[in-house]
DNA sequence: TTGAAAGCGCTAACAA
DNA sequence: TTGTTAGCGCTTTCAA
């Protein structure tokens, strides 16, 4: 320990933090005795226990990561976050989410490690294992897109009245043959068209509301199809099964742009013309360059700004208070996946 | 604190830890009483600090988040990395790497965050100010695709080999003008054609190693293109500066798959036909759906196990040993976009 | 301006 | 089988 070899104890302890106050030689003298030892500043753990802050934001990721971390949408959130994080000095632990229904239900990080705040990224609902695991060890949580809870604040977007939106544009299109691609409806994950049975049992609200908002602008679905993650090819095998249907729907809705452009590009293989002969929609507003020369018809959401929004959220919790819950604005923007409904 | 409320001290850590005899009694009284106080189990930043141990793998990213994550290059290793620790109780800490030429040379967390081992994921080098923090701090690291230096080892791929081969079967397909589209060359990230001057100063060994290998073969560039990512746009952008030369190549080599996808792009929005008009090759084996119907001649590394074979070397680092850098083989897979070169 | 002492919560060694 | 004690490394009173 310095101490030891410059002259004091706690002395040492100024010297790194800068605070309080202390003779500029002493300083000196420490640091010099310091670098001598090989000593590089206070142990991390040492701090931690005396502060009761370890520094550390656990970020539990809704699904496998290599299932997550193929969707930008994630990324983009995670990069807002860990910036808004980073300013405050505090650093993000990877947490992933359950994978499945053989492994366990939380990981044993969310019982153990040490954090301050726990961030739930994608589809908590109030009795999700993971929540009741973090609220019993008194870990402060922040939820993305998830169900807000007594004392639990999320970060969300208006979702719904987006897609209302952009049902409403297809309506106006002249589309009355319309599908829909969705989102996985709980853990299960599967992949399908979907009953009105299974229709009432959807479980994460984000699928269930923008369900709601294709139905909120009066759109009959001709068909609603399930996928197991938001991913290319669950939207190209969707498309495949939409698209072949003797009565094909003229317009085609999906609830993410990578479910979407498989969508349009289960089209192109099936030798239909976008949007001439099928409009296509997403939603999330991801730049996706390998879609051209088409453009996506979508709702761009605010990724990074809800990452921020959460940082903000952690910031909150950390300071004392208990932070609101957040409704980010979308926004239409039309691209050149959709057109006329073909007469 | 459940000793209070309990009867003992010590006790407790023995009725949670399971380690050590305990009556069956007096551990389930001791459990009543913390459930009871709302004590849910050990203090994760005591046990710490007794045991010196966070239990916490900084993973320094190379790179912005945004950039890094956008390329399932990386994606994938984090998934075996994060699998591998997981087994072993650790976590991985998100460390973002230097984000430009304006930020600090490190960030904060390198200095100061808890961690057992530092993983550098993605083209270090021996003076990296990032591997010499962590050297000064004590901090052991394992290296991804970095240069191994004394004490430090690496986890990378036979790059150079792989590139070789590739580049063997473009010549045998008769091609002779061939041009290729390089991964960045160092920090400045920079876009366009190169001189020799540049060629000489390429800094990232993995960049350098692809393109010795593409020479190892016998292939005189027609031209050398840098990017500043490896992202389908920054491949783009090179295929269409390349493919619009006078004496255009009939072959390109890009060094990931990334970029090549990119290139396919800008030759088809050209109007040349993949592979009749220009062959495209790319380095990875990623899985591309969204460039049906082709699908990219590459060469396969395999990024999970790449993951795999950083955690067990850190699980090395964290029992005492010195872990040996390691090598892993790549493969030629020829896709559609490789053909017999225009006569 | 510096030093001494206490205590954050834990576990391991030892004693009872 | 249980309790006592010490100490991990730090920061923050408080006293000198």
């Amino acid at each position: 320990m310095a101490a030891t070899a410059g002259v004091s104890v706690s002395t040492a302890s100024l010297a790194f933090s800068g605070a309080g106050p202390i003779a500029a030689t002493t300083r000196d003298r420490v640091l010099a005795a310091a670098s001598e030892l090989g000593y590089s500043g206070p142990n991390p753990l040492g701090r931690q226990l005396r502060s009761g802050r370890s520094g550390i934001v656990g970020v539990v990721i809704g699904d496998a990561l290599r299932r997550s971390f193929r969707d930008p949408v994630s990324i983009q959130v995670l990069d807002g976050l860990v910036d808004t994080l980073g300013v405050l000095g505090l650093g993000v632990l990877l947490i992933p989410g359950s994978t499945g229904p053989g492994a366990p239900l939380v990981d044993p990080l969310v019982e153990s490690a040490a954090m301050d705040v726990a961030v739930i990224m994608w589809g908590s609902t109030p009795h999700d294992p993971v929540l009741t695991t973090l609220r019993r060890r008194g870990v402060p949580v922040v939820l993305l897109e998830g169900q807000a809870t007594e004392g639990v604040a999320a970060v969300g977007i208006d979702d719904r009245a987006g897609m209302a939106v952009l049902a409403q544009h297809l309506l106006d299109l002249g589309h009355r043959r319309i599908a829909t691609v969705t989102l996985p409806f709980d853990q299960a994950r599967r992949s399908g068209p979907v009953d009105d049975a299974r229709l009432a049992a959807i479980e994460w609200q984000v699928t269930r509301r923008r369900l709601a908002g294709v139905r909120d602008a009066g759109v009959d679905l001709l068909e609603t199809w399930e996928t197991p993650a938001s991913l290319v090819e669950h939207g190209a095998d969707a498309g495949r099964a939409l698209l072949s249907r003797p009565d094909r729907p003229t317009a085609v809705v999906a609830q993410s742009d990578l479910l979407a452009s498989g969508v349009v590009l289960a089209a192109r293989e099936l030798g239909l013309r976008v949007p001439q002969d099928v409009s296509v929609a997403g939603f999330d507003g991801l730049d996706l360059p390998w879609l051209a020369p088409d453009s996506l018809t979508t709702v761009v959401q605010p990724l990074q700004a809800k990452g921020v929004a959460v940082g903000n959220a952690v910031e909150a919790l950390l300071a004392g208070s208990q932070p609101e819950s957040v409704v980010l604005p979308v926004e239409l923007r039309v691209g050149t996946t959709s057109g006329p409904a073909p007469s």
